[in-house]
DNA sequence: ATGGCCGGTGGAACCGGA
């Protein structure tokens, strides 16, 4: 079951590299991020016509996850728990019925930039970066629940986490920002602690691997990259894990998103 | 060496992204 995670910034604007890449991949299961749609403008058919089924958690302008399928989904959720007055939509899980069912949950954690400081240097968590911390706090009381089931999980999506310095090709231009604070890769290392495998690197330890080159500066001549995409699997999911790629060459085609798609292949 | 963008909204700049 090959499972894939793309952060596609805009719906609207990826009609057409979207399917042009489900075409030549051909994933079983892809976790889209950034959907910026709501619901009800998704262009489901496009999808549906190549045989994928459909679930969709979108909101108005940003944000907005969904779950495109090959395989029959069942008890599809929506929202990540802990925060009844939570309006982004940044979550959604599904359960993937391939020759062994599949948990799947489709994540976009939260930037949590700007970062402010106190005057000893340290980061305030209000704002936009008290919001990351406490989503990943949420996300950590999730995952703690769903790891009880002691079955295959896969939690795949954007983290805006750069684990480590070799996820970052000029780790130095990060020391600040919320994507690779002390507190934010803390944080993740929790997640990590509960016993989740970080497929890529399972599969891969060297530096210089990628999933995101900002349209600014020329990040991408220059691969001045970040990997901040990553699927996180239970021990029951690590199992069975047969591959796991970054599909870099996508950042170079028309009109692209500013992420590339990263994928999984399970024995499942 | 340095700096450069893009998408959505709404119909011009601005916000948000990472």
């Amino acid at each position: 079951m090959k499972i894939a995670s793309f952060n596609i910034n805009g719906i609207k604007a990826r009609i057409e590299a979207l399917p042009a890449w489900l075409q030549t991949a051909n994933p079983d299961v892809v976790c889209l991020q950034e959907i910026k749609s709501v619901d009800e403008a998704f262009p489901r058919d496009i999808f549906e016509s190549m045989g994928y089924r459909v679930e969709t958690h979108g909101q108005k302008s940003f944000n907005g996850v969904a779950i495109l399928s090959k395989l029959p989904l069942e008890d599809v959720t929506r929202g990540l728990p802990g925060d009844a007055s939570d309006e982004q939509a940044r979550w959604i899980e599904a359960t993937v019925i391939g020759t062994r069912a599949i948990r799947i949950c489709g994540l976009y954690l939260p930037n949590g930039n700007p970062v402010e400081f106190d005057s000893t240097g340290a980061p305030i968590s209000a704002g936009k970066y008290g919001y990351k911390l406490n989503w990943m706090a949420r996300m950590q009381a999730r995952v703690e629940t769903l790891l009880t089931l002691e079955e295959p999980l896969v939690c795949c999506g954007d983290y805006n986490i750069i684990p480590q310095a070799e996820d970052a090709a000029k780790p130095e231009a990060w020391a600040k920002d919320a994507l690779y604070l002390l507190q934010s890769r803390e944080a993740f290392r929790r997640l990590l602690n509960l016993g989740l495998t970080d497929a890529f690197r399972a599969r891969n330890a060297a530096p210089g691997h990628y999933t995101f080159w900002d349209y600014q500066a020329g990040a991408w001549d220059r691969n001045n990259g970040i990997r901040i995409d990553h699927h996180l699997l239970s021990p029951q999911a690590a199992d069975l894990l047969r591959d796991a790629q970054i599909d870099k060459q996508v950042r170079a085609g028309d009109k692209p998103s500013d992420h590339v798609p990263i994928w999984i292949d399970l024995n499942a």
